[in-house]
DNA sequence: CAGTGGTCAACTGTCTACAGTTGGTGTGTT
DNA sequence: AACACACCAACTGTAGACAGTTGACCACTG
């Protein structure tokens, strides 16, 4: 986690919420919370040893981004996807990043872009050798940068919210499939096409990267 | 409202949660409570009548749709925008809906499409001599709509998260701008685009009309 | 056997209370 | 008058408890 730089002395200090928040993430990202299961608030909150009230915070947020699916009377399971689902979720994703990359685009100077995005994909090249997980991780990476290169925070905001689900897309068909579009190659066209200037060409590749990644998830 | 229709004999029953939600909403989304404004939860729960849990689960979500901001230590307040975040909320919005018009287009049968899109249009039209709010509610229905009959969950969803965002723009800049990008004829516009199957032609006719109306908002 | 009514356990919705932290204010000292 | 320090009020983080609802299981009755 290279992002997690300590700022400075300060204490390392998250709320019990936030803290809650990361941990259900990686459960439910990680397959331990399988989809379709019930969550029953007591067993979660004895299990992460939190009261409830700062849980059902957490569940709120993690409901909000498409982790969690409400059932009749509040009762909250963990989402199911589909393949309808994961191409629909992949759909939203390339229009967005298809803007970013647009707007990229469109700066007057590009170059410190560029530089930002090769040392994204330098690391994912590093992260090649590396475990799953890692490489998992350093390729969300890249596609986070490229939104928030653009300096738009609404669409950082969006992208980050569609993050959840698109993890839980890449557990559903199961990380063997999902390395398969971690090519560094693939993503160094998209800086080339960003490097370009040609706004066209860039959302084609990105869109395109996304047909692939989505055919590949549940091919 | 027409979409509050009862469940046959159902109970109208909602959680204390979701009436706060709403209340929230308005209040913001109408500038009772102004932007840059602290909102402090004692105070917020006497208002409301209602527990400062049950208040915070709807101040996090609130927060996650943008309508709020944090600030050091858990302090909240109404988001402020300026115009520059106008514009960018609004790209995403392009982005989102160019997205939905693409994805209609493409759809094999697109008869009831167009028949629901143009009773938006029409609702849209019956407004058009109603109050200013009535007229910005069926411009967003129309929009809303046109997410909701792509059947992609995800889109909606995303789109749902920046309306707050939208209704805040348009508060913003004021109501007089916001009717400015009200016109009937422009709305048709899109309609017609999708009926034509043209995808490419959807797709510019949506981007332009929303960079018309995010200069309209900011001029 | 079908159907009805009743009791019980499991959960969620909601509220109140307590603890910890922060920013301000007033007072005393030099 | 300027600075240091101590006290205080305001607010958020968190916990624990109570209430209401639902679904299941079981006995009783026609």
């Amino acid at each position: 986690m290279a992002g997690a730089t300590a700022p400075l002395l300060g204490l390392e200090k998250k709320s019990l919420r936030e803290q809650a928040l990361s941990a259900l993430r990686t459960a439910i990202t990680s397959g331990e919370l399988e989809p379709g299961r019930h969550l029953v608030e007591t067993e979660l909150s004895d299990m992460l040893q939190i009261s409830r009230g700062t849980l059902r915070e957490a569940l709120r947020q993690l409901e909000q981004e498409g982790l969690l699916s409400a059932g009749p009377r509040g009762r909250l399971s963990v989402r199911h996807l589909d393949g309808k689902e994961i191409r629909d979720i992949f759909a939203v994703r390339a229009a967005l990043e298809s803007l970013a990359v647009r707007t990229l685009c469109e700066l007057p100077d590009r170059a410190s872009v560029i530089t930002s995005l090769r040392s994204a994909v330098d690391a994912m090249a590093a992260a090649a050798e590396a475990s799953l997980e890692e490489r998992i991780e350093s390729d969300l990476e890249f596609h986070r940068t490229l939104c928030r290169l653009t300096g738009n925070e609404t669409l950082l905001h969006s992208w980050e919210s569609l993050e959840g689900s698109i993890r839980m897309s890449i557990m559903f068909a199961g990380i063997e499939r999902a390395v398969k579009n971690m090519s560094v190659d693939r993503h160094h066209d998209i800086v080339a096409a960003i490097e370009t200037g040609n706004a066209t060409l860039a959302r084609t590749t990105v869109l395109e990267h996304m047909d692939v990644a989505a055919a590949n998830l549940v091919a």
